[in-house]
DNA sequence: TAGGTTTCTTACCATAGGTCAATTTTTTCC
DNA sequence: GGAAAAAATTGACCTATGGTAAGAAACCTA
C-alpha cells in the first residue's frame, strides 16, 4: 500500500485524509498461483493494485478459447473495467499466474475518491489518458504486424514477463495458438 | 459548437467563462473529402469534434498499407492521442471521408480547460473510461471473432457509416483486405 | 453524358497460421 | 525424489485469408 500511495504523490498532493480514505477501503491480500479473483459471468465489485506477482485478464470464447485482454505486475491495476463501467457481469475472468501481492479495493468505493478529494481527478485522468493510447498502439500493432513481429514487440515490451507466464498466454495475449507461438519460438532461436 | 457545449451541460455545469473559453479556442471548419488534416510524420497540435460528416484517422504500414484506428462521426473526437500524449510526431493521418463540418482544437489550450475549470476533469474522465472500455472490446473482439463476424459486429455498431465510407476503409478497421471483404459481403448477400 | 478515375468483384493460386494427435519436456506436489 | 499432471514441441494436414491481376461497376467532373 505504501508504493500505491508514493506512486500517487509523485503525481498530485495526498492528503492525509486521502490517503486514510484510502487505508479504509482496501484489504492487502496475499493470493496464490491459479486463484481466481473475477470469474466470467459473476458480479464484478472489486479492483486490484498489483503489489508482486503477476495476474491476468482473459475471457473465454464461445469454443471455450481464451483470450488474454490483459497481464499485470508490480504496480499496474487489473479488474474487469467492461463490467465495472457498464454496471454488467464480468466478461472476464482474472487469474492469478503466480503467487502475488495485490491490494484489493471496492470500485465504487474507490471511484468515491474523485468526488471527496478531486485532486485525484487529474491523476486518474491521465493515467486513462496513457492507458487509451497504449491501447490505440496495440490494436494498431494487432493491425499492422505478423505473429512473429507482435511477439517480438510483446518481448521488448514485456522483457520480465516471460518468467510469470506460460506459452499459451502469451499466445493468447498475441492472438495466435500456442503451437504458433512456439514454432515461431523455435525459427527465432535459429537465427 | 452549439451541439457540443449542450452535450457537455449534460453531464455538468458549463460556466459562462468555460463556455467563453472554448469557443475563444476553436474554431468551426468546413472540410471536403480527401482533404487531410493530421498527416503521418508532422507535427500534430490539433484536436477535433465532428459536427457532420465523417472521418477516419489511419496508419501506413511499411509496406504502404493502411490500417484504420478509428471512424468518427457526429459528435465524436478525432486525433493522434498517441502523438499528442507523447508528444511526438503524428504516426496516424486523419482524413476527412465526406464533406463534412468539424470544430478544431489546439489541443494543449485545450487541455488547459481542466486546469481553469475542474469540473472539466470528471467530465473528460468519464470520457476516457468509456473510451478504455469499447478499446478493450475491440481488442477482445479482434483477438475472438473470425472476419465475418467482426464485420457483422461492425454493422451493428455503425450502422449509418457504410454510407460514409468505402470498403477499403472498413476492410482496413477490420484487418482483413478489401477483396476479403468483399468476399464476405458476397457470402452474407447469399443468405 | 462521355471519358477517366476510383472502387469493387472475381478467379486462381499462395501462405500464415490453425487443428489434431502423438511425444517430449517441465512443473507440481506428495 | 519421483509419479502425475500440465505444458511445450513436433509433424501432417487443413483452412481462412492474402496476393495478384483483370474486368466490371460506380462515380466524378468537365
Amino acid at each position: 500500500m505504501k508504493e500505491l500511495i508514493s506512486k500517487i504523490k509523485k503525481r498530485i498532493h495526498v492528503q492525509a485524509e486521502a490517503e486514510a480514505f484510502l487505508y479504509s477501503i482496501s484489504k492487502e491480500k496475499k493470493v496464490t498461483k491459479g486463484e481466481i479473483l473475477i470469474r466470467q459471468g459473476q458480479v464484478v465489485k472489486k479492483t486490484f493494485f498489483v503489489t508482486a506477482g503477476c495476474l491476468r485478464s482473459y475471457c473465454i470464447d464461445k469454443n471455450g478459447k481464451e483470450h488474454t485482454l490483459q497481464f499485470a505486475i508490480k504496480d499496474w491495476w487489473i479488474s474487469d473495467y467492461i463490467a465495472i463501467h457498464n454496471n454488467e457481469l464480468a466478461t472476464l475472468t482474472v487469474e492469478c499466474l503466480t503467487p502475488s501481492t495485490i491490494i484489493e479495493f471496492n470500485a465504487r468505493e474507490l471511484d468515491k475518491i474523485h468526488t471527496y478529494f478531486p485532486e485525484f481527478e487529474s491523476y486518474q485522468r491521465h493515467n486513462l489518458e496513457r492507458h487509451v493510447v497504449s491501447l490505440h498502439k496495440r490494436i494498431l500493432n494487432q493491425l499492422q504486424l505478423s505473429a512473429p513481429e507482435r511477439y517480438d514487440l510483446f518481448l521488448q515490451q514485456y522483457p520480465d514477463i516471460e518468467q510469470y507466464t506460460r506459452n499459451y498466454h502469451i499466445a493468447s495475449y498475441l492472438g495466435i495458438t500456442q503451437e504458433s507461438l512456439s514454432r515461431i519460438r523455435v525459427e527465432k532461436s535459429k537465427k
